[in-house]
DNA sequence: TGAGCCACTTGATGCTCATCAACTTCGCTT
DNA sequence: AAGCGAAGTTGATGAGCATCAAGTGGCTCA
């Protein structure tokens, strides 16, 4: 458990949090990139309900979810039946880059289901070979998005597989934080967890007990305090403290 | 411990692996795509030693490394001096895509160092932008690599995170298989680890000692043999047994 | 040839976390 | 409001693996 800088409180925005983290600083959330509206154009708007699924595992890839508002859980079934999170899909990101991969038909290797109300634009297949075809600079836009993605899950796996499950959950916190997070009337930061304990504990390769006995030990260590889903931090170093630097 | 079809031997070449293997079927090895040659004409060739590396974590991006032949090892460097290693690149991968993704200047945040003697084409980020701008066609094969190499990467972190060390090591020896084995003239599946027991520990995410208590139970199992960094395996099906197929 | 170093092995011990089971609480339906 | 199922909690137990420590064997270098 390494110690950090411990210095003044950090309230809201853009902390400066080392290592992975360091990765998701550029242009996340926000407004997309310019060059991906071209991309859009081709699209159209979808609009899903909480619960609703934007494509199942096993069904035909036919095209790009460009997520405009709301989150997306990308999922995996295993074949004994449990749902193992792969990732949470924010605003500004895409989902489904796989339909580009492969030249045919090709079956979803996951599914991605929306937590909340989400808004997307859809994007088919052929429409977006065609503007990739004739537009460069689109495309470039697109590797670069999926560049950062891949390189961040690599990182990641490589760096969660020795963490302890109580420092993969601070860093799931503190990565909820980017699109979940707000400070309240008392100058706490606030977390809304837009999952399920269940889903939380598959998401840091844990099981549901686990996390209700992590949650124990966050609380007697005055570091976060969980009601329901929402999640109060008092003092947000006391968090970064724990997720043990990379 | 999923039983599993225990039918008929498969001696070398492509047996059918379940799961996260499929993603690695496809046009992995081999030769190049055609589409990349273009990219590739713009670069020089540069050869490796033994040990060599080709970038270090916070030396600045200049561009693209393809492996030729030989394999790479990228590893991370963690805050106390522990290297992590996060994947190895073989002869047909791309190394130091992070080049792309910034606009500007920016440091590696891994280390790239030869295993054997390698040879790779390096093109630099500017030649390699020069040709994406003009080519959407080589571009849109470069990303379909890396989304590829991305979707591997996310759904490997999930599924190593709850798998048994032992089912890790397993999945790593199937891995190696593609590039590293061969068939003696016993018939058996031979496979010649690239890097030391420290380096495969710290690859599935383990401890020397752990990786030798799990030979030991191998070698107890007939399931594979350790002999240096040469391992021998009777039946590869034995051996696909205890992956617990995802 | 021996000293030293590094990779690897082996043993003893304890911590973290999975597992199984029982119980409580919440949300939803009728 | 009662009843139900899913979500979450709590407790007891044990397996798996990290850790510390002390070896062994092979390698290089003086």
């Amino acid at each position: 458990m390494g110690s950090r800088s411990h210095g003044q409180r950090t309230p809201l925005p853009q902390t400066r949090v080392p290592g992975v983290q360091q990765l998701r600083a550029a242009p996340k959330g926000a407004k997309s990139t310019g060059q991906t509206d071209l991309l859009k154009a081709g699209g159209v708007e979808r609009r899903y309900r909480q619960g609703d699924q934007l494509f199942a595992q096993g069904e035909e890839c036919t095209g790009l979810y460009f997520i405009e508002s709301g989150t997306v859980a990308v999922q995996i079934r295993t074949t004994r039946g449990s749902d193992v999170l792969i990732r949470l899909a924010e605003a500004g990101e895409v989902v489904g880059s796989r339909a580009l991969i492969e030249g045919h038909e090709s079956a979803h290797l996951k599914t991605a289901v929306a937590l909340n109300d989400v808004r997307a634009t859809f994007v088919s297949k052929a429409s977006a070979l065609d503007v990739l075809e004739i537009r460069p600079g689109v495309i470039l836009s697109l590797l670069r998005r999926i560049a950062r993605e891949a390189s961040e899950a690599e990182v990641m796996r490589a760096v969660s597989m020795d963490l302890s499950a109580r420092a993969r959950l601070a860093r799931m916190l503190i990565s909820l934080r980017n699109h979940h997070g707000w400070v309240n009337e008392d100058g706490d930061l606030m977390i809304k967890l837009p999952v399920s304990r269940k889903d939380l504990a598959s998401a840091i390769g844990t099981r549901p007990e686990t996390i209700s006995r992590l949650i124990e030990t966050f609380e007697a260590d005055n570091i976060a305090y969980f009601t329901g889903r929402e999640v109060r931090v008092p003092d947000l170093d006391d968090l970064l403290d724990e997720i043990e630097v990379l």
